[in-house]
DNA sequence: GCAAGGTC
């Protein structure tokens, strides 16, 4: 009897086999697959994994104009960039997973796993009919929640495999048809195309953005003041009212005040205790990383991914912060503690270890930790990366930290006044964990009754600020807040909306006025896409395919009359739409005033050169251009000799005029000079002025490279 | 050319 399991990834699959039969043989396919062979009674048993989904969905013909019709092909054939290595494993399962008298679905037990098995059985080993199938339901990789999930399979549940269909089609008749009917109007307005896109989840996201912008924008600031007295010891203290928005009290106690002594009139001490932070899931790591490196989450995410691949760490896309007792804490710890430098804090560690877990939790994963394999050779940020995760993981397990606070309160002429100090009594956990700052403030020498001399008496007056803007790690979290996109999706989800030139900025996210306007189109004619309502609504309908008050069939129907409305709408005004759309992409892209005819300069794309450039926009009746290096900046200064904008490019990064001519005399710059012959191709060598300012060049440039400084021409003329 | 969701 011949047994074939297909599991969802290569790590389950290795764990599955290994449950079975401590005694599974590894076996490679094609020098790129792994698979595990064993016997178990009297069965022999393939386990095979899929790489995530191996499939995707595509429309019957690519020349529709909307696709509604669509069928699942192999991911390598559909996405030809990012899916390749899904070429093998399907090829692996096509060979291996053939003929066999019985099939075992062991993908992750949730929707987009049960579908990512449903395709592999079908469309690979040709399980058709699914009479030889059967499902494994385990919630966690262990030993003994796998055996038991062998031993009680159970029916593969049609209605599970009907909603991530659903999920598939109805984001595809969504996201697709409304991107390609967007940027069908800009083509028909403007006779210029413009990558856009629309989905379930990046319109919402941009959304979220644009609603800040709007709120920024909305703000009025209202003044107010801050009184602080600052004493003897140099010691600040602040007015008890904190914020004063009355200008006239404010006037009333600093007059009362000025020139008046201060009086210790009481002080507390209070104690408090901050607890170790919870294990990482993969949101919490990206903002960690973001705040204490500076990476993106998207950086954090790949460098996670390849940590886990080379076995150093967990697997890295889990919503967990627990980890469980089954994880052989003891073990992990030895391992690392070859490491001098976490042996010193290992060494620290209390006998029983028990971790400070978190909240959130995941049915097929514990949180993010180290392996104990020590790795080796790491790139400097992957190391960064690395640390974080081993740092955090022997944090959680030691004991909170314990603060003592001192408050005074301190009296002028009646008005009250404050200051605080935290000192820390016991480190605890915070020793273990080098990125976080540990408050440790030093207690005046004051006591009730002291009188202490008032050196300076100081009003500042200050506004209320607007919201701050989001970042890319403060953005994850609202995603995650609102359940929107999937721990898996949400940084490419950003990477999204960076790509289309909705957004820009990478401290604060700014909305451009593309992505604004993006927005204010969708809302008239969509507008359950731009606000959260499309995927609320499809959790609903999706939760009635599962629990039988609906069919697949009638939910894409359904879906596909929804967008069909939408379309409509959109093809109406199509003029409007595309003329507003591509409006708002130039204003994105002005970065300053023409010199020559007043327009606007923008930043433009040739091509032919594939490269960008900066040219004014009443081309080609003004043809003031600019080349500018790969990878410019624009900034918001300009420069004092010509009023064009500073630009920063090149690595480190220099500061200088769009111009790169401006300040020379051009007419010298302009006609280079000869200087001798080249040394390697015997030509005229010329001296040239660039942008880093002179140099020598071969004539016969680009066929021949030579180059040198003005001053290293006499010694390479020799 | 276009989505969102898995994964290396």
């Amino acid at each position: 009897m011949h047994e074939v399991i297909v599991c969802e990834k290569p790590t389950s699959a290795e764990k599955i086999a290994k449950a079975l039969s401590p005694s599974a043989k590894k076996k490679v396919y094609n020098k790129k697959v792994k698979y595990w062979e064993l016997k178990k009674g009297s069965k022999d048993i393939t386990v095979v994994s899929a790489v995530g989904h191996l499939y995707s969905l595509t429309p019957d013909n690519p020349k529709d104009k909307v696709y509604f019709d669509l069928h699942w092909a192999p991911a390598y054939e559909v996405n030809k960039r990012g899916s390749g290595f899904t070429k093998d494993y399907v090829r692996a399962i096509k060979k291996l997973g053939r003929n066999a008298d019985s099939y075992i679905h062991a993908c992750d037990y949730d929707t987009e796993g049960t579908l990512i098995g449903y395709n592999a059985l079908k469309y690979a080993c040709g399980q058709e009919n699914l009479d030889k199938v059967s499902r494994m339901k385990f919630s966690t990789l262990t030993k003994k929640d796998l055996l038991e999930a062998y031993d009680n399979r159970i029916e593969l549940d049609m209605n599970q495999v009907d909603t991530g269909i659903a999920r598939h089609v109805l984001d595809y008749y969504f996201g697709v048809n409304i991107s390609k009917a967007l940027m069908k109007s800009v083509s028909n307005a403007k006779h210029r195309f413009l990558k856009l896109s629309a989905g379930r989840v990046q319109t919402p996201t941009l959304s979220i953005l644009v609603e800040r912008e709007k709120e920024i924008k909305d703000f009025v600031p209202e003044p107010y003041w801050l009184i602080k007295a600052v004493v003897e010891g140099n010691i600040e203290v602040n007015h008890i009212d904190g914020k004063i928005f009355d200008r006239d009290r404010a006037e009333e106690i600093m007059t009362k005040c000025q020139g008046k002594d201060a009086i210790v009139d009481r002080i507390s001490f209070s104690n408090s205790t901050t607890k170790p932070p919870v294990p990482f899931n993969l949101g919490g790591l990206q903002s960690e990383a973001y705040n204490v490196f500076g990476f993106s989450p998207k950086k954090t995410q790949t460098i996670a991914q390849n940590l886990y691949t080379s076995g150093y760490t967990s697997y890295p896309r889990t919503s967990s912060q627990k980890l469980p007792e089954s994880l052989d804490f003891k073990s992990i710890f030895t391992q690392l503690g070859y490491d001098g430098e976490f042996k010193k804090h290992i060494d620290q560690l209390p006998s029983k270890l028990k971790p400070n877990n978190g909240k959130k939790d995941d049915a097929a994963h514990p949180a993010i930790h180290p392996t104990g394999i020590l790795p080796q050779g790491l790139s400097k940020d992957d190391k960064k990366i690395y640390e974080l995760i081993v740092y955090r993981f022997i944090s959680v397990f030691f004991e909170a930290a314990k603060f003592e606070t001192m408050s005074a309160t301190l009296d002028i002429e009646g008005e009250k006044f404050r200051f605080k100090r935290r000192r820390v009594t016991h480190k605890g956990w915070m020793e273990h964990y080098p990125f976080r700052k540990i408050d440790d403030e030093i207690f005046p020498d004051i006591k009730e009754d002291d009188l202490m001399k008032v050196l300076e008496l100081i009003s500042d007056e200050k506004e209320t600020k607007p919201p701050a803007r989001y970042n890319q790690a403060s953005l994850i979290k609202e995603l995650e807040k609102r359940e929107l996109g999937t721990k898996a999706t949400r940084a490419d989800i950003i990477d999204k909306l960076y790509d289309r030139k909705y957004i820009t900025g990478t401290q604060q996210i700014e909305v451009n006025q593309l992505g604004e306007n993006m927005i204010d189109t969708l809302s008239i004619y969509c507008n359950n896409l731009t606000s959260e309502e499309l995927t609320r609504d499809l959790q609903i309908k999706l939760d009635g395919i599962s629990n039988n008050k609906s069919t697949r069939r009638e939910i894409i129907d359904e879906g596909e009359k929804d967008v069909k409305v939408i379309l409509e709408d959109i093809t109406k005004n199509s003029n409007e739409i595309g003329s507003k759309l591509y409006e708002s992409y130039q204003e994105s892209n002005i970065i300053g005033t023409c010199p020559t005819c007043g327009g606007n300069l923008v930043k433009r794309y040739s091509p032919k050169t594939k490269s960008s450039f900066v040219g004014c926009a009443n081309y080609p009746d003004c043809t003031t251009s600019y080349s500018i290096p790969k990878g410019t900046n624009f900034l918001k200064k300009t420069c004092e000799k010509c009023g064009l904008p500073i630009i920063s490019f090149g690595k480190p990064r220099q500061r200088a005029c769009l111009d790169s001519n401006c300040g020379k005399d051009k007419t010298k710059i302009h006609k280079p000079t000869e200087v001798g012959k080249c040394p390697n191709c015997g030509k005229p060598l010329l001296k040239r002025s660039g942008r880093y300012g002179e140099f020598i060049g071969c004539k016969g440039f680009p066929k021949c490279k030579f180059t040198c400084s003005v001053d290293e021409l006499e010694s390479k003329l020799k």
